[in-house]
DNA sequence: GCGACAG
DNA sequence: ATCTTGTCGC
């Protein structure tokens, strides 16, 4: 980080953590430079919604990423780019983002313009160390991030109402964590629960998706931004033209 | 020791 | 994530 505040994504790939305590350690090291104090861009701006996703093929040891842009108020493909690269880690919950932010990193360099808002195939702050792959692709690109996850991990919601829209909060039964105001510090008391994202039914009788805050976007507004890109399936256009590029991708190595 | 575990 | 058949519906 120079004086400025701002992370160098070069320098985090040079020294690219081998092992699970260094990254742990990068997440610590990195967690403070997330900001949640801006609300991000509004639903409905005009300017471009980023998504990026990863396929792997295992065997052969290949990761392909691809970053897909859509115009944020129709939702029509404005433009698309891929990355194909080696596996940088392996797959460890809690670890992800070291598994797929250097391929990531690679598609994003090859849009044509710069996102405005980018959204990410799992986690921000609903993560172990509140620096999920959302909170970590945000402070290596400075960008506005949110993540969408298919799955609560290991946190704990109430399911949401069965209309669209309707949303419940993701709790995060373990407090001590992390020092987050509020929290109540270290001790290992019992503190509310914490909210740590949102668990929301994008499409009405069909299993919610889960969204938390990654860098520069507050909850309500990741929140609107996932239901506007999922009007007619579960998971946002984004990440569903995402996923489709990187297969194909893929594919074709 | 056992289960749970984003993608 | 990935492995995989058939099936229901627009």
């Amino acid at each position: 980080m120079d004086a400025s505040g701002t992370i160098s994504p070069d320098d985090e790939l040079r020294h690219w953590p081998t092992d699970e305590a260094q990254a742990r350690a990068v997440q610590d090291r990195l967690r403070s430079s997330v900001r949640l104090d801006q609300s991000g861009p509004e639903p409905g701006f005009a300017g471009t919604v980023v998504g990026v996703d990863v396929a792997y093929d295992d065997e052969r040891d290949v990761v392909a990423a691809a970053a897909v842009a859509l115009d944020a108020r129709t939702l029509a493909v404005v433009d698309e780019a891929t990355a194909v690269g080696r596996v940088s880690f392996p797959y460890v919950p809690g670890l992800l983002a070291f598994r797929e932010i250097p391929t990531v990193l690679d598609a994003l360099a090859g849009l044509t313009r710069t996102p405005d808002l980018v959204v990410c195939d799992g986690y921000g702050l609903a993560h172990p160390r509140r620096f999920g792959l959302a909170s970590h692709l945000g402070v290596l690109t400075g960008l506005p991030t949110i993540g969408v996850a298919k799955n609560p991990f290991t946190f704990r919601y109430t399911p949401p109402g069965p209309d669209r829209g309707a949303v419940s909060p993701l709790l995060d039964d373990r407090p001590g964590t992390t020092d987050t105001p509020g929290s109540g510090g270290t001790a290992g008391g019992a503190g509310h629960p914490e909210e740590v994202g949102r668990a929301l039914r994008t499409q009405t009788g069909v299993k919610p998706v889960f969204v938390s805050v990654g860098h520069r976007v507050d909850l309500d507004r990741a929140c609107a931004h996932t239901l506007h890109l999922a009007p007619k399936y579960r998971l946002p256009e984004t990440t569903r033209a995402a996923d489709s590029l990187c297969r194909r991708a893929l594919a074709s190595v």
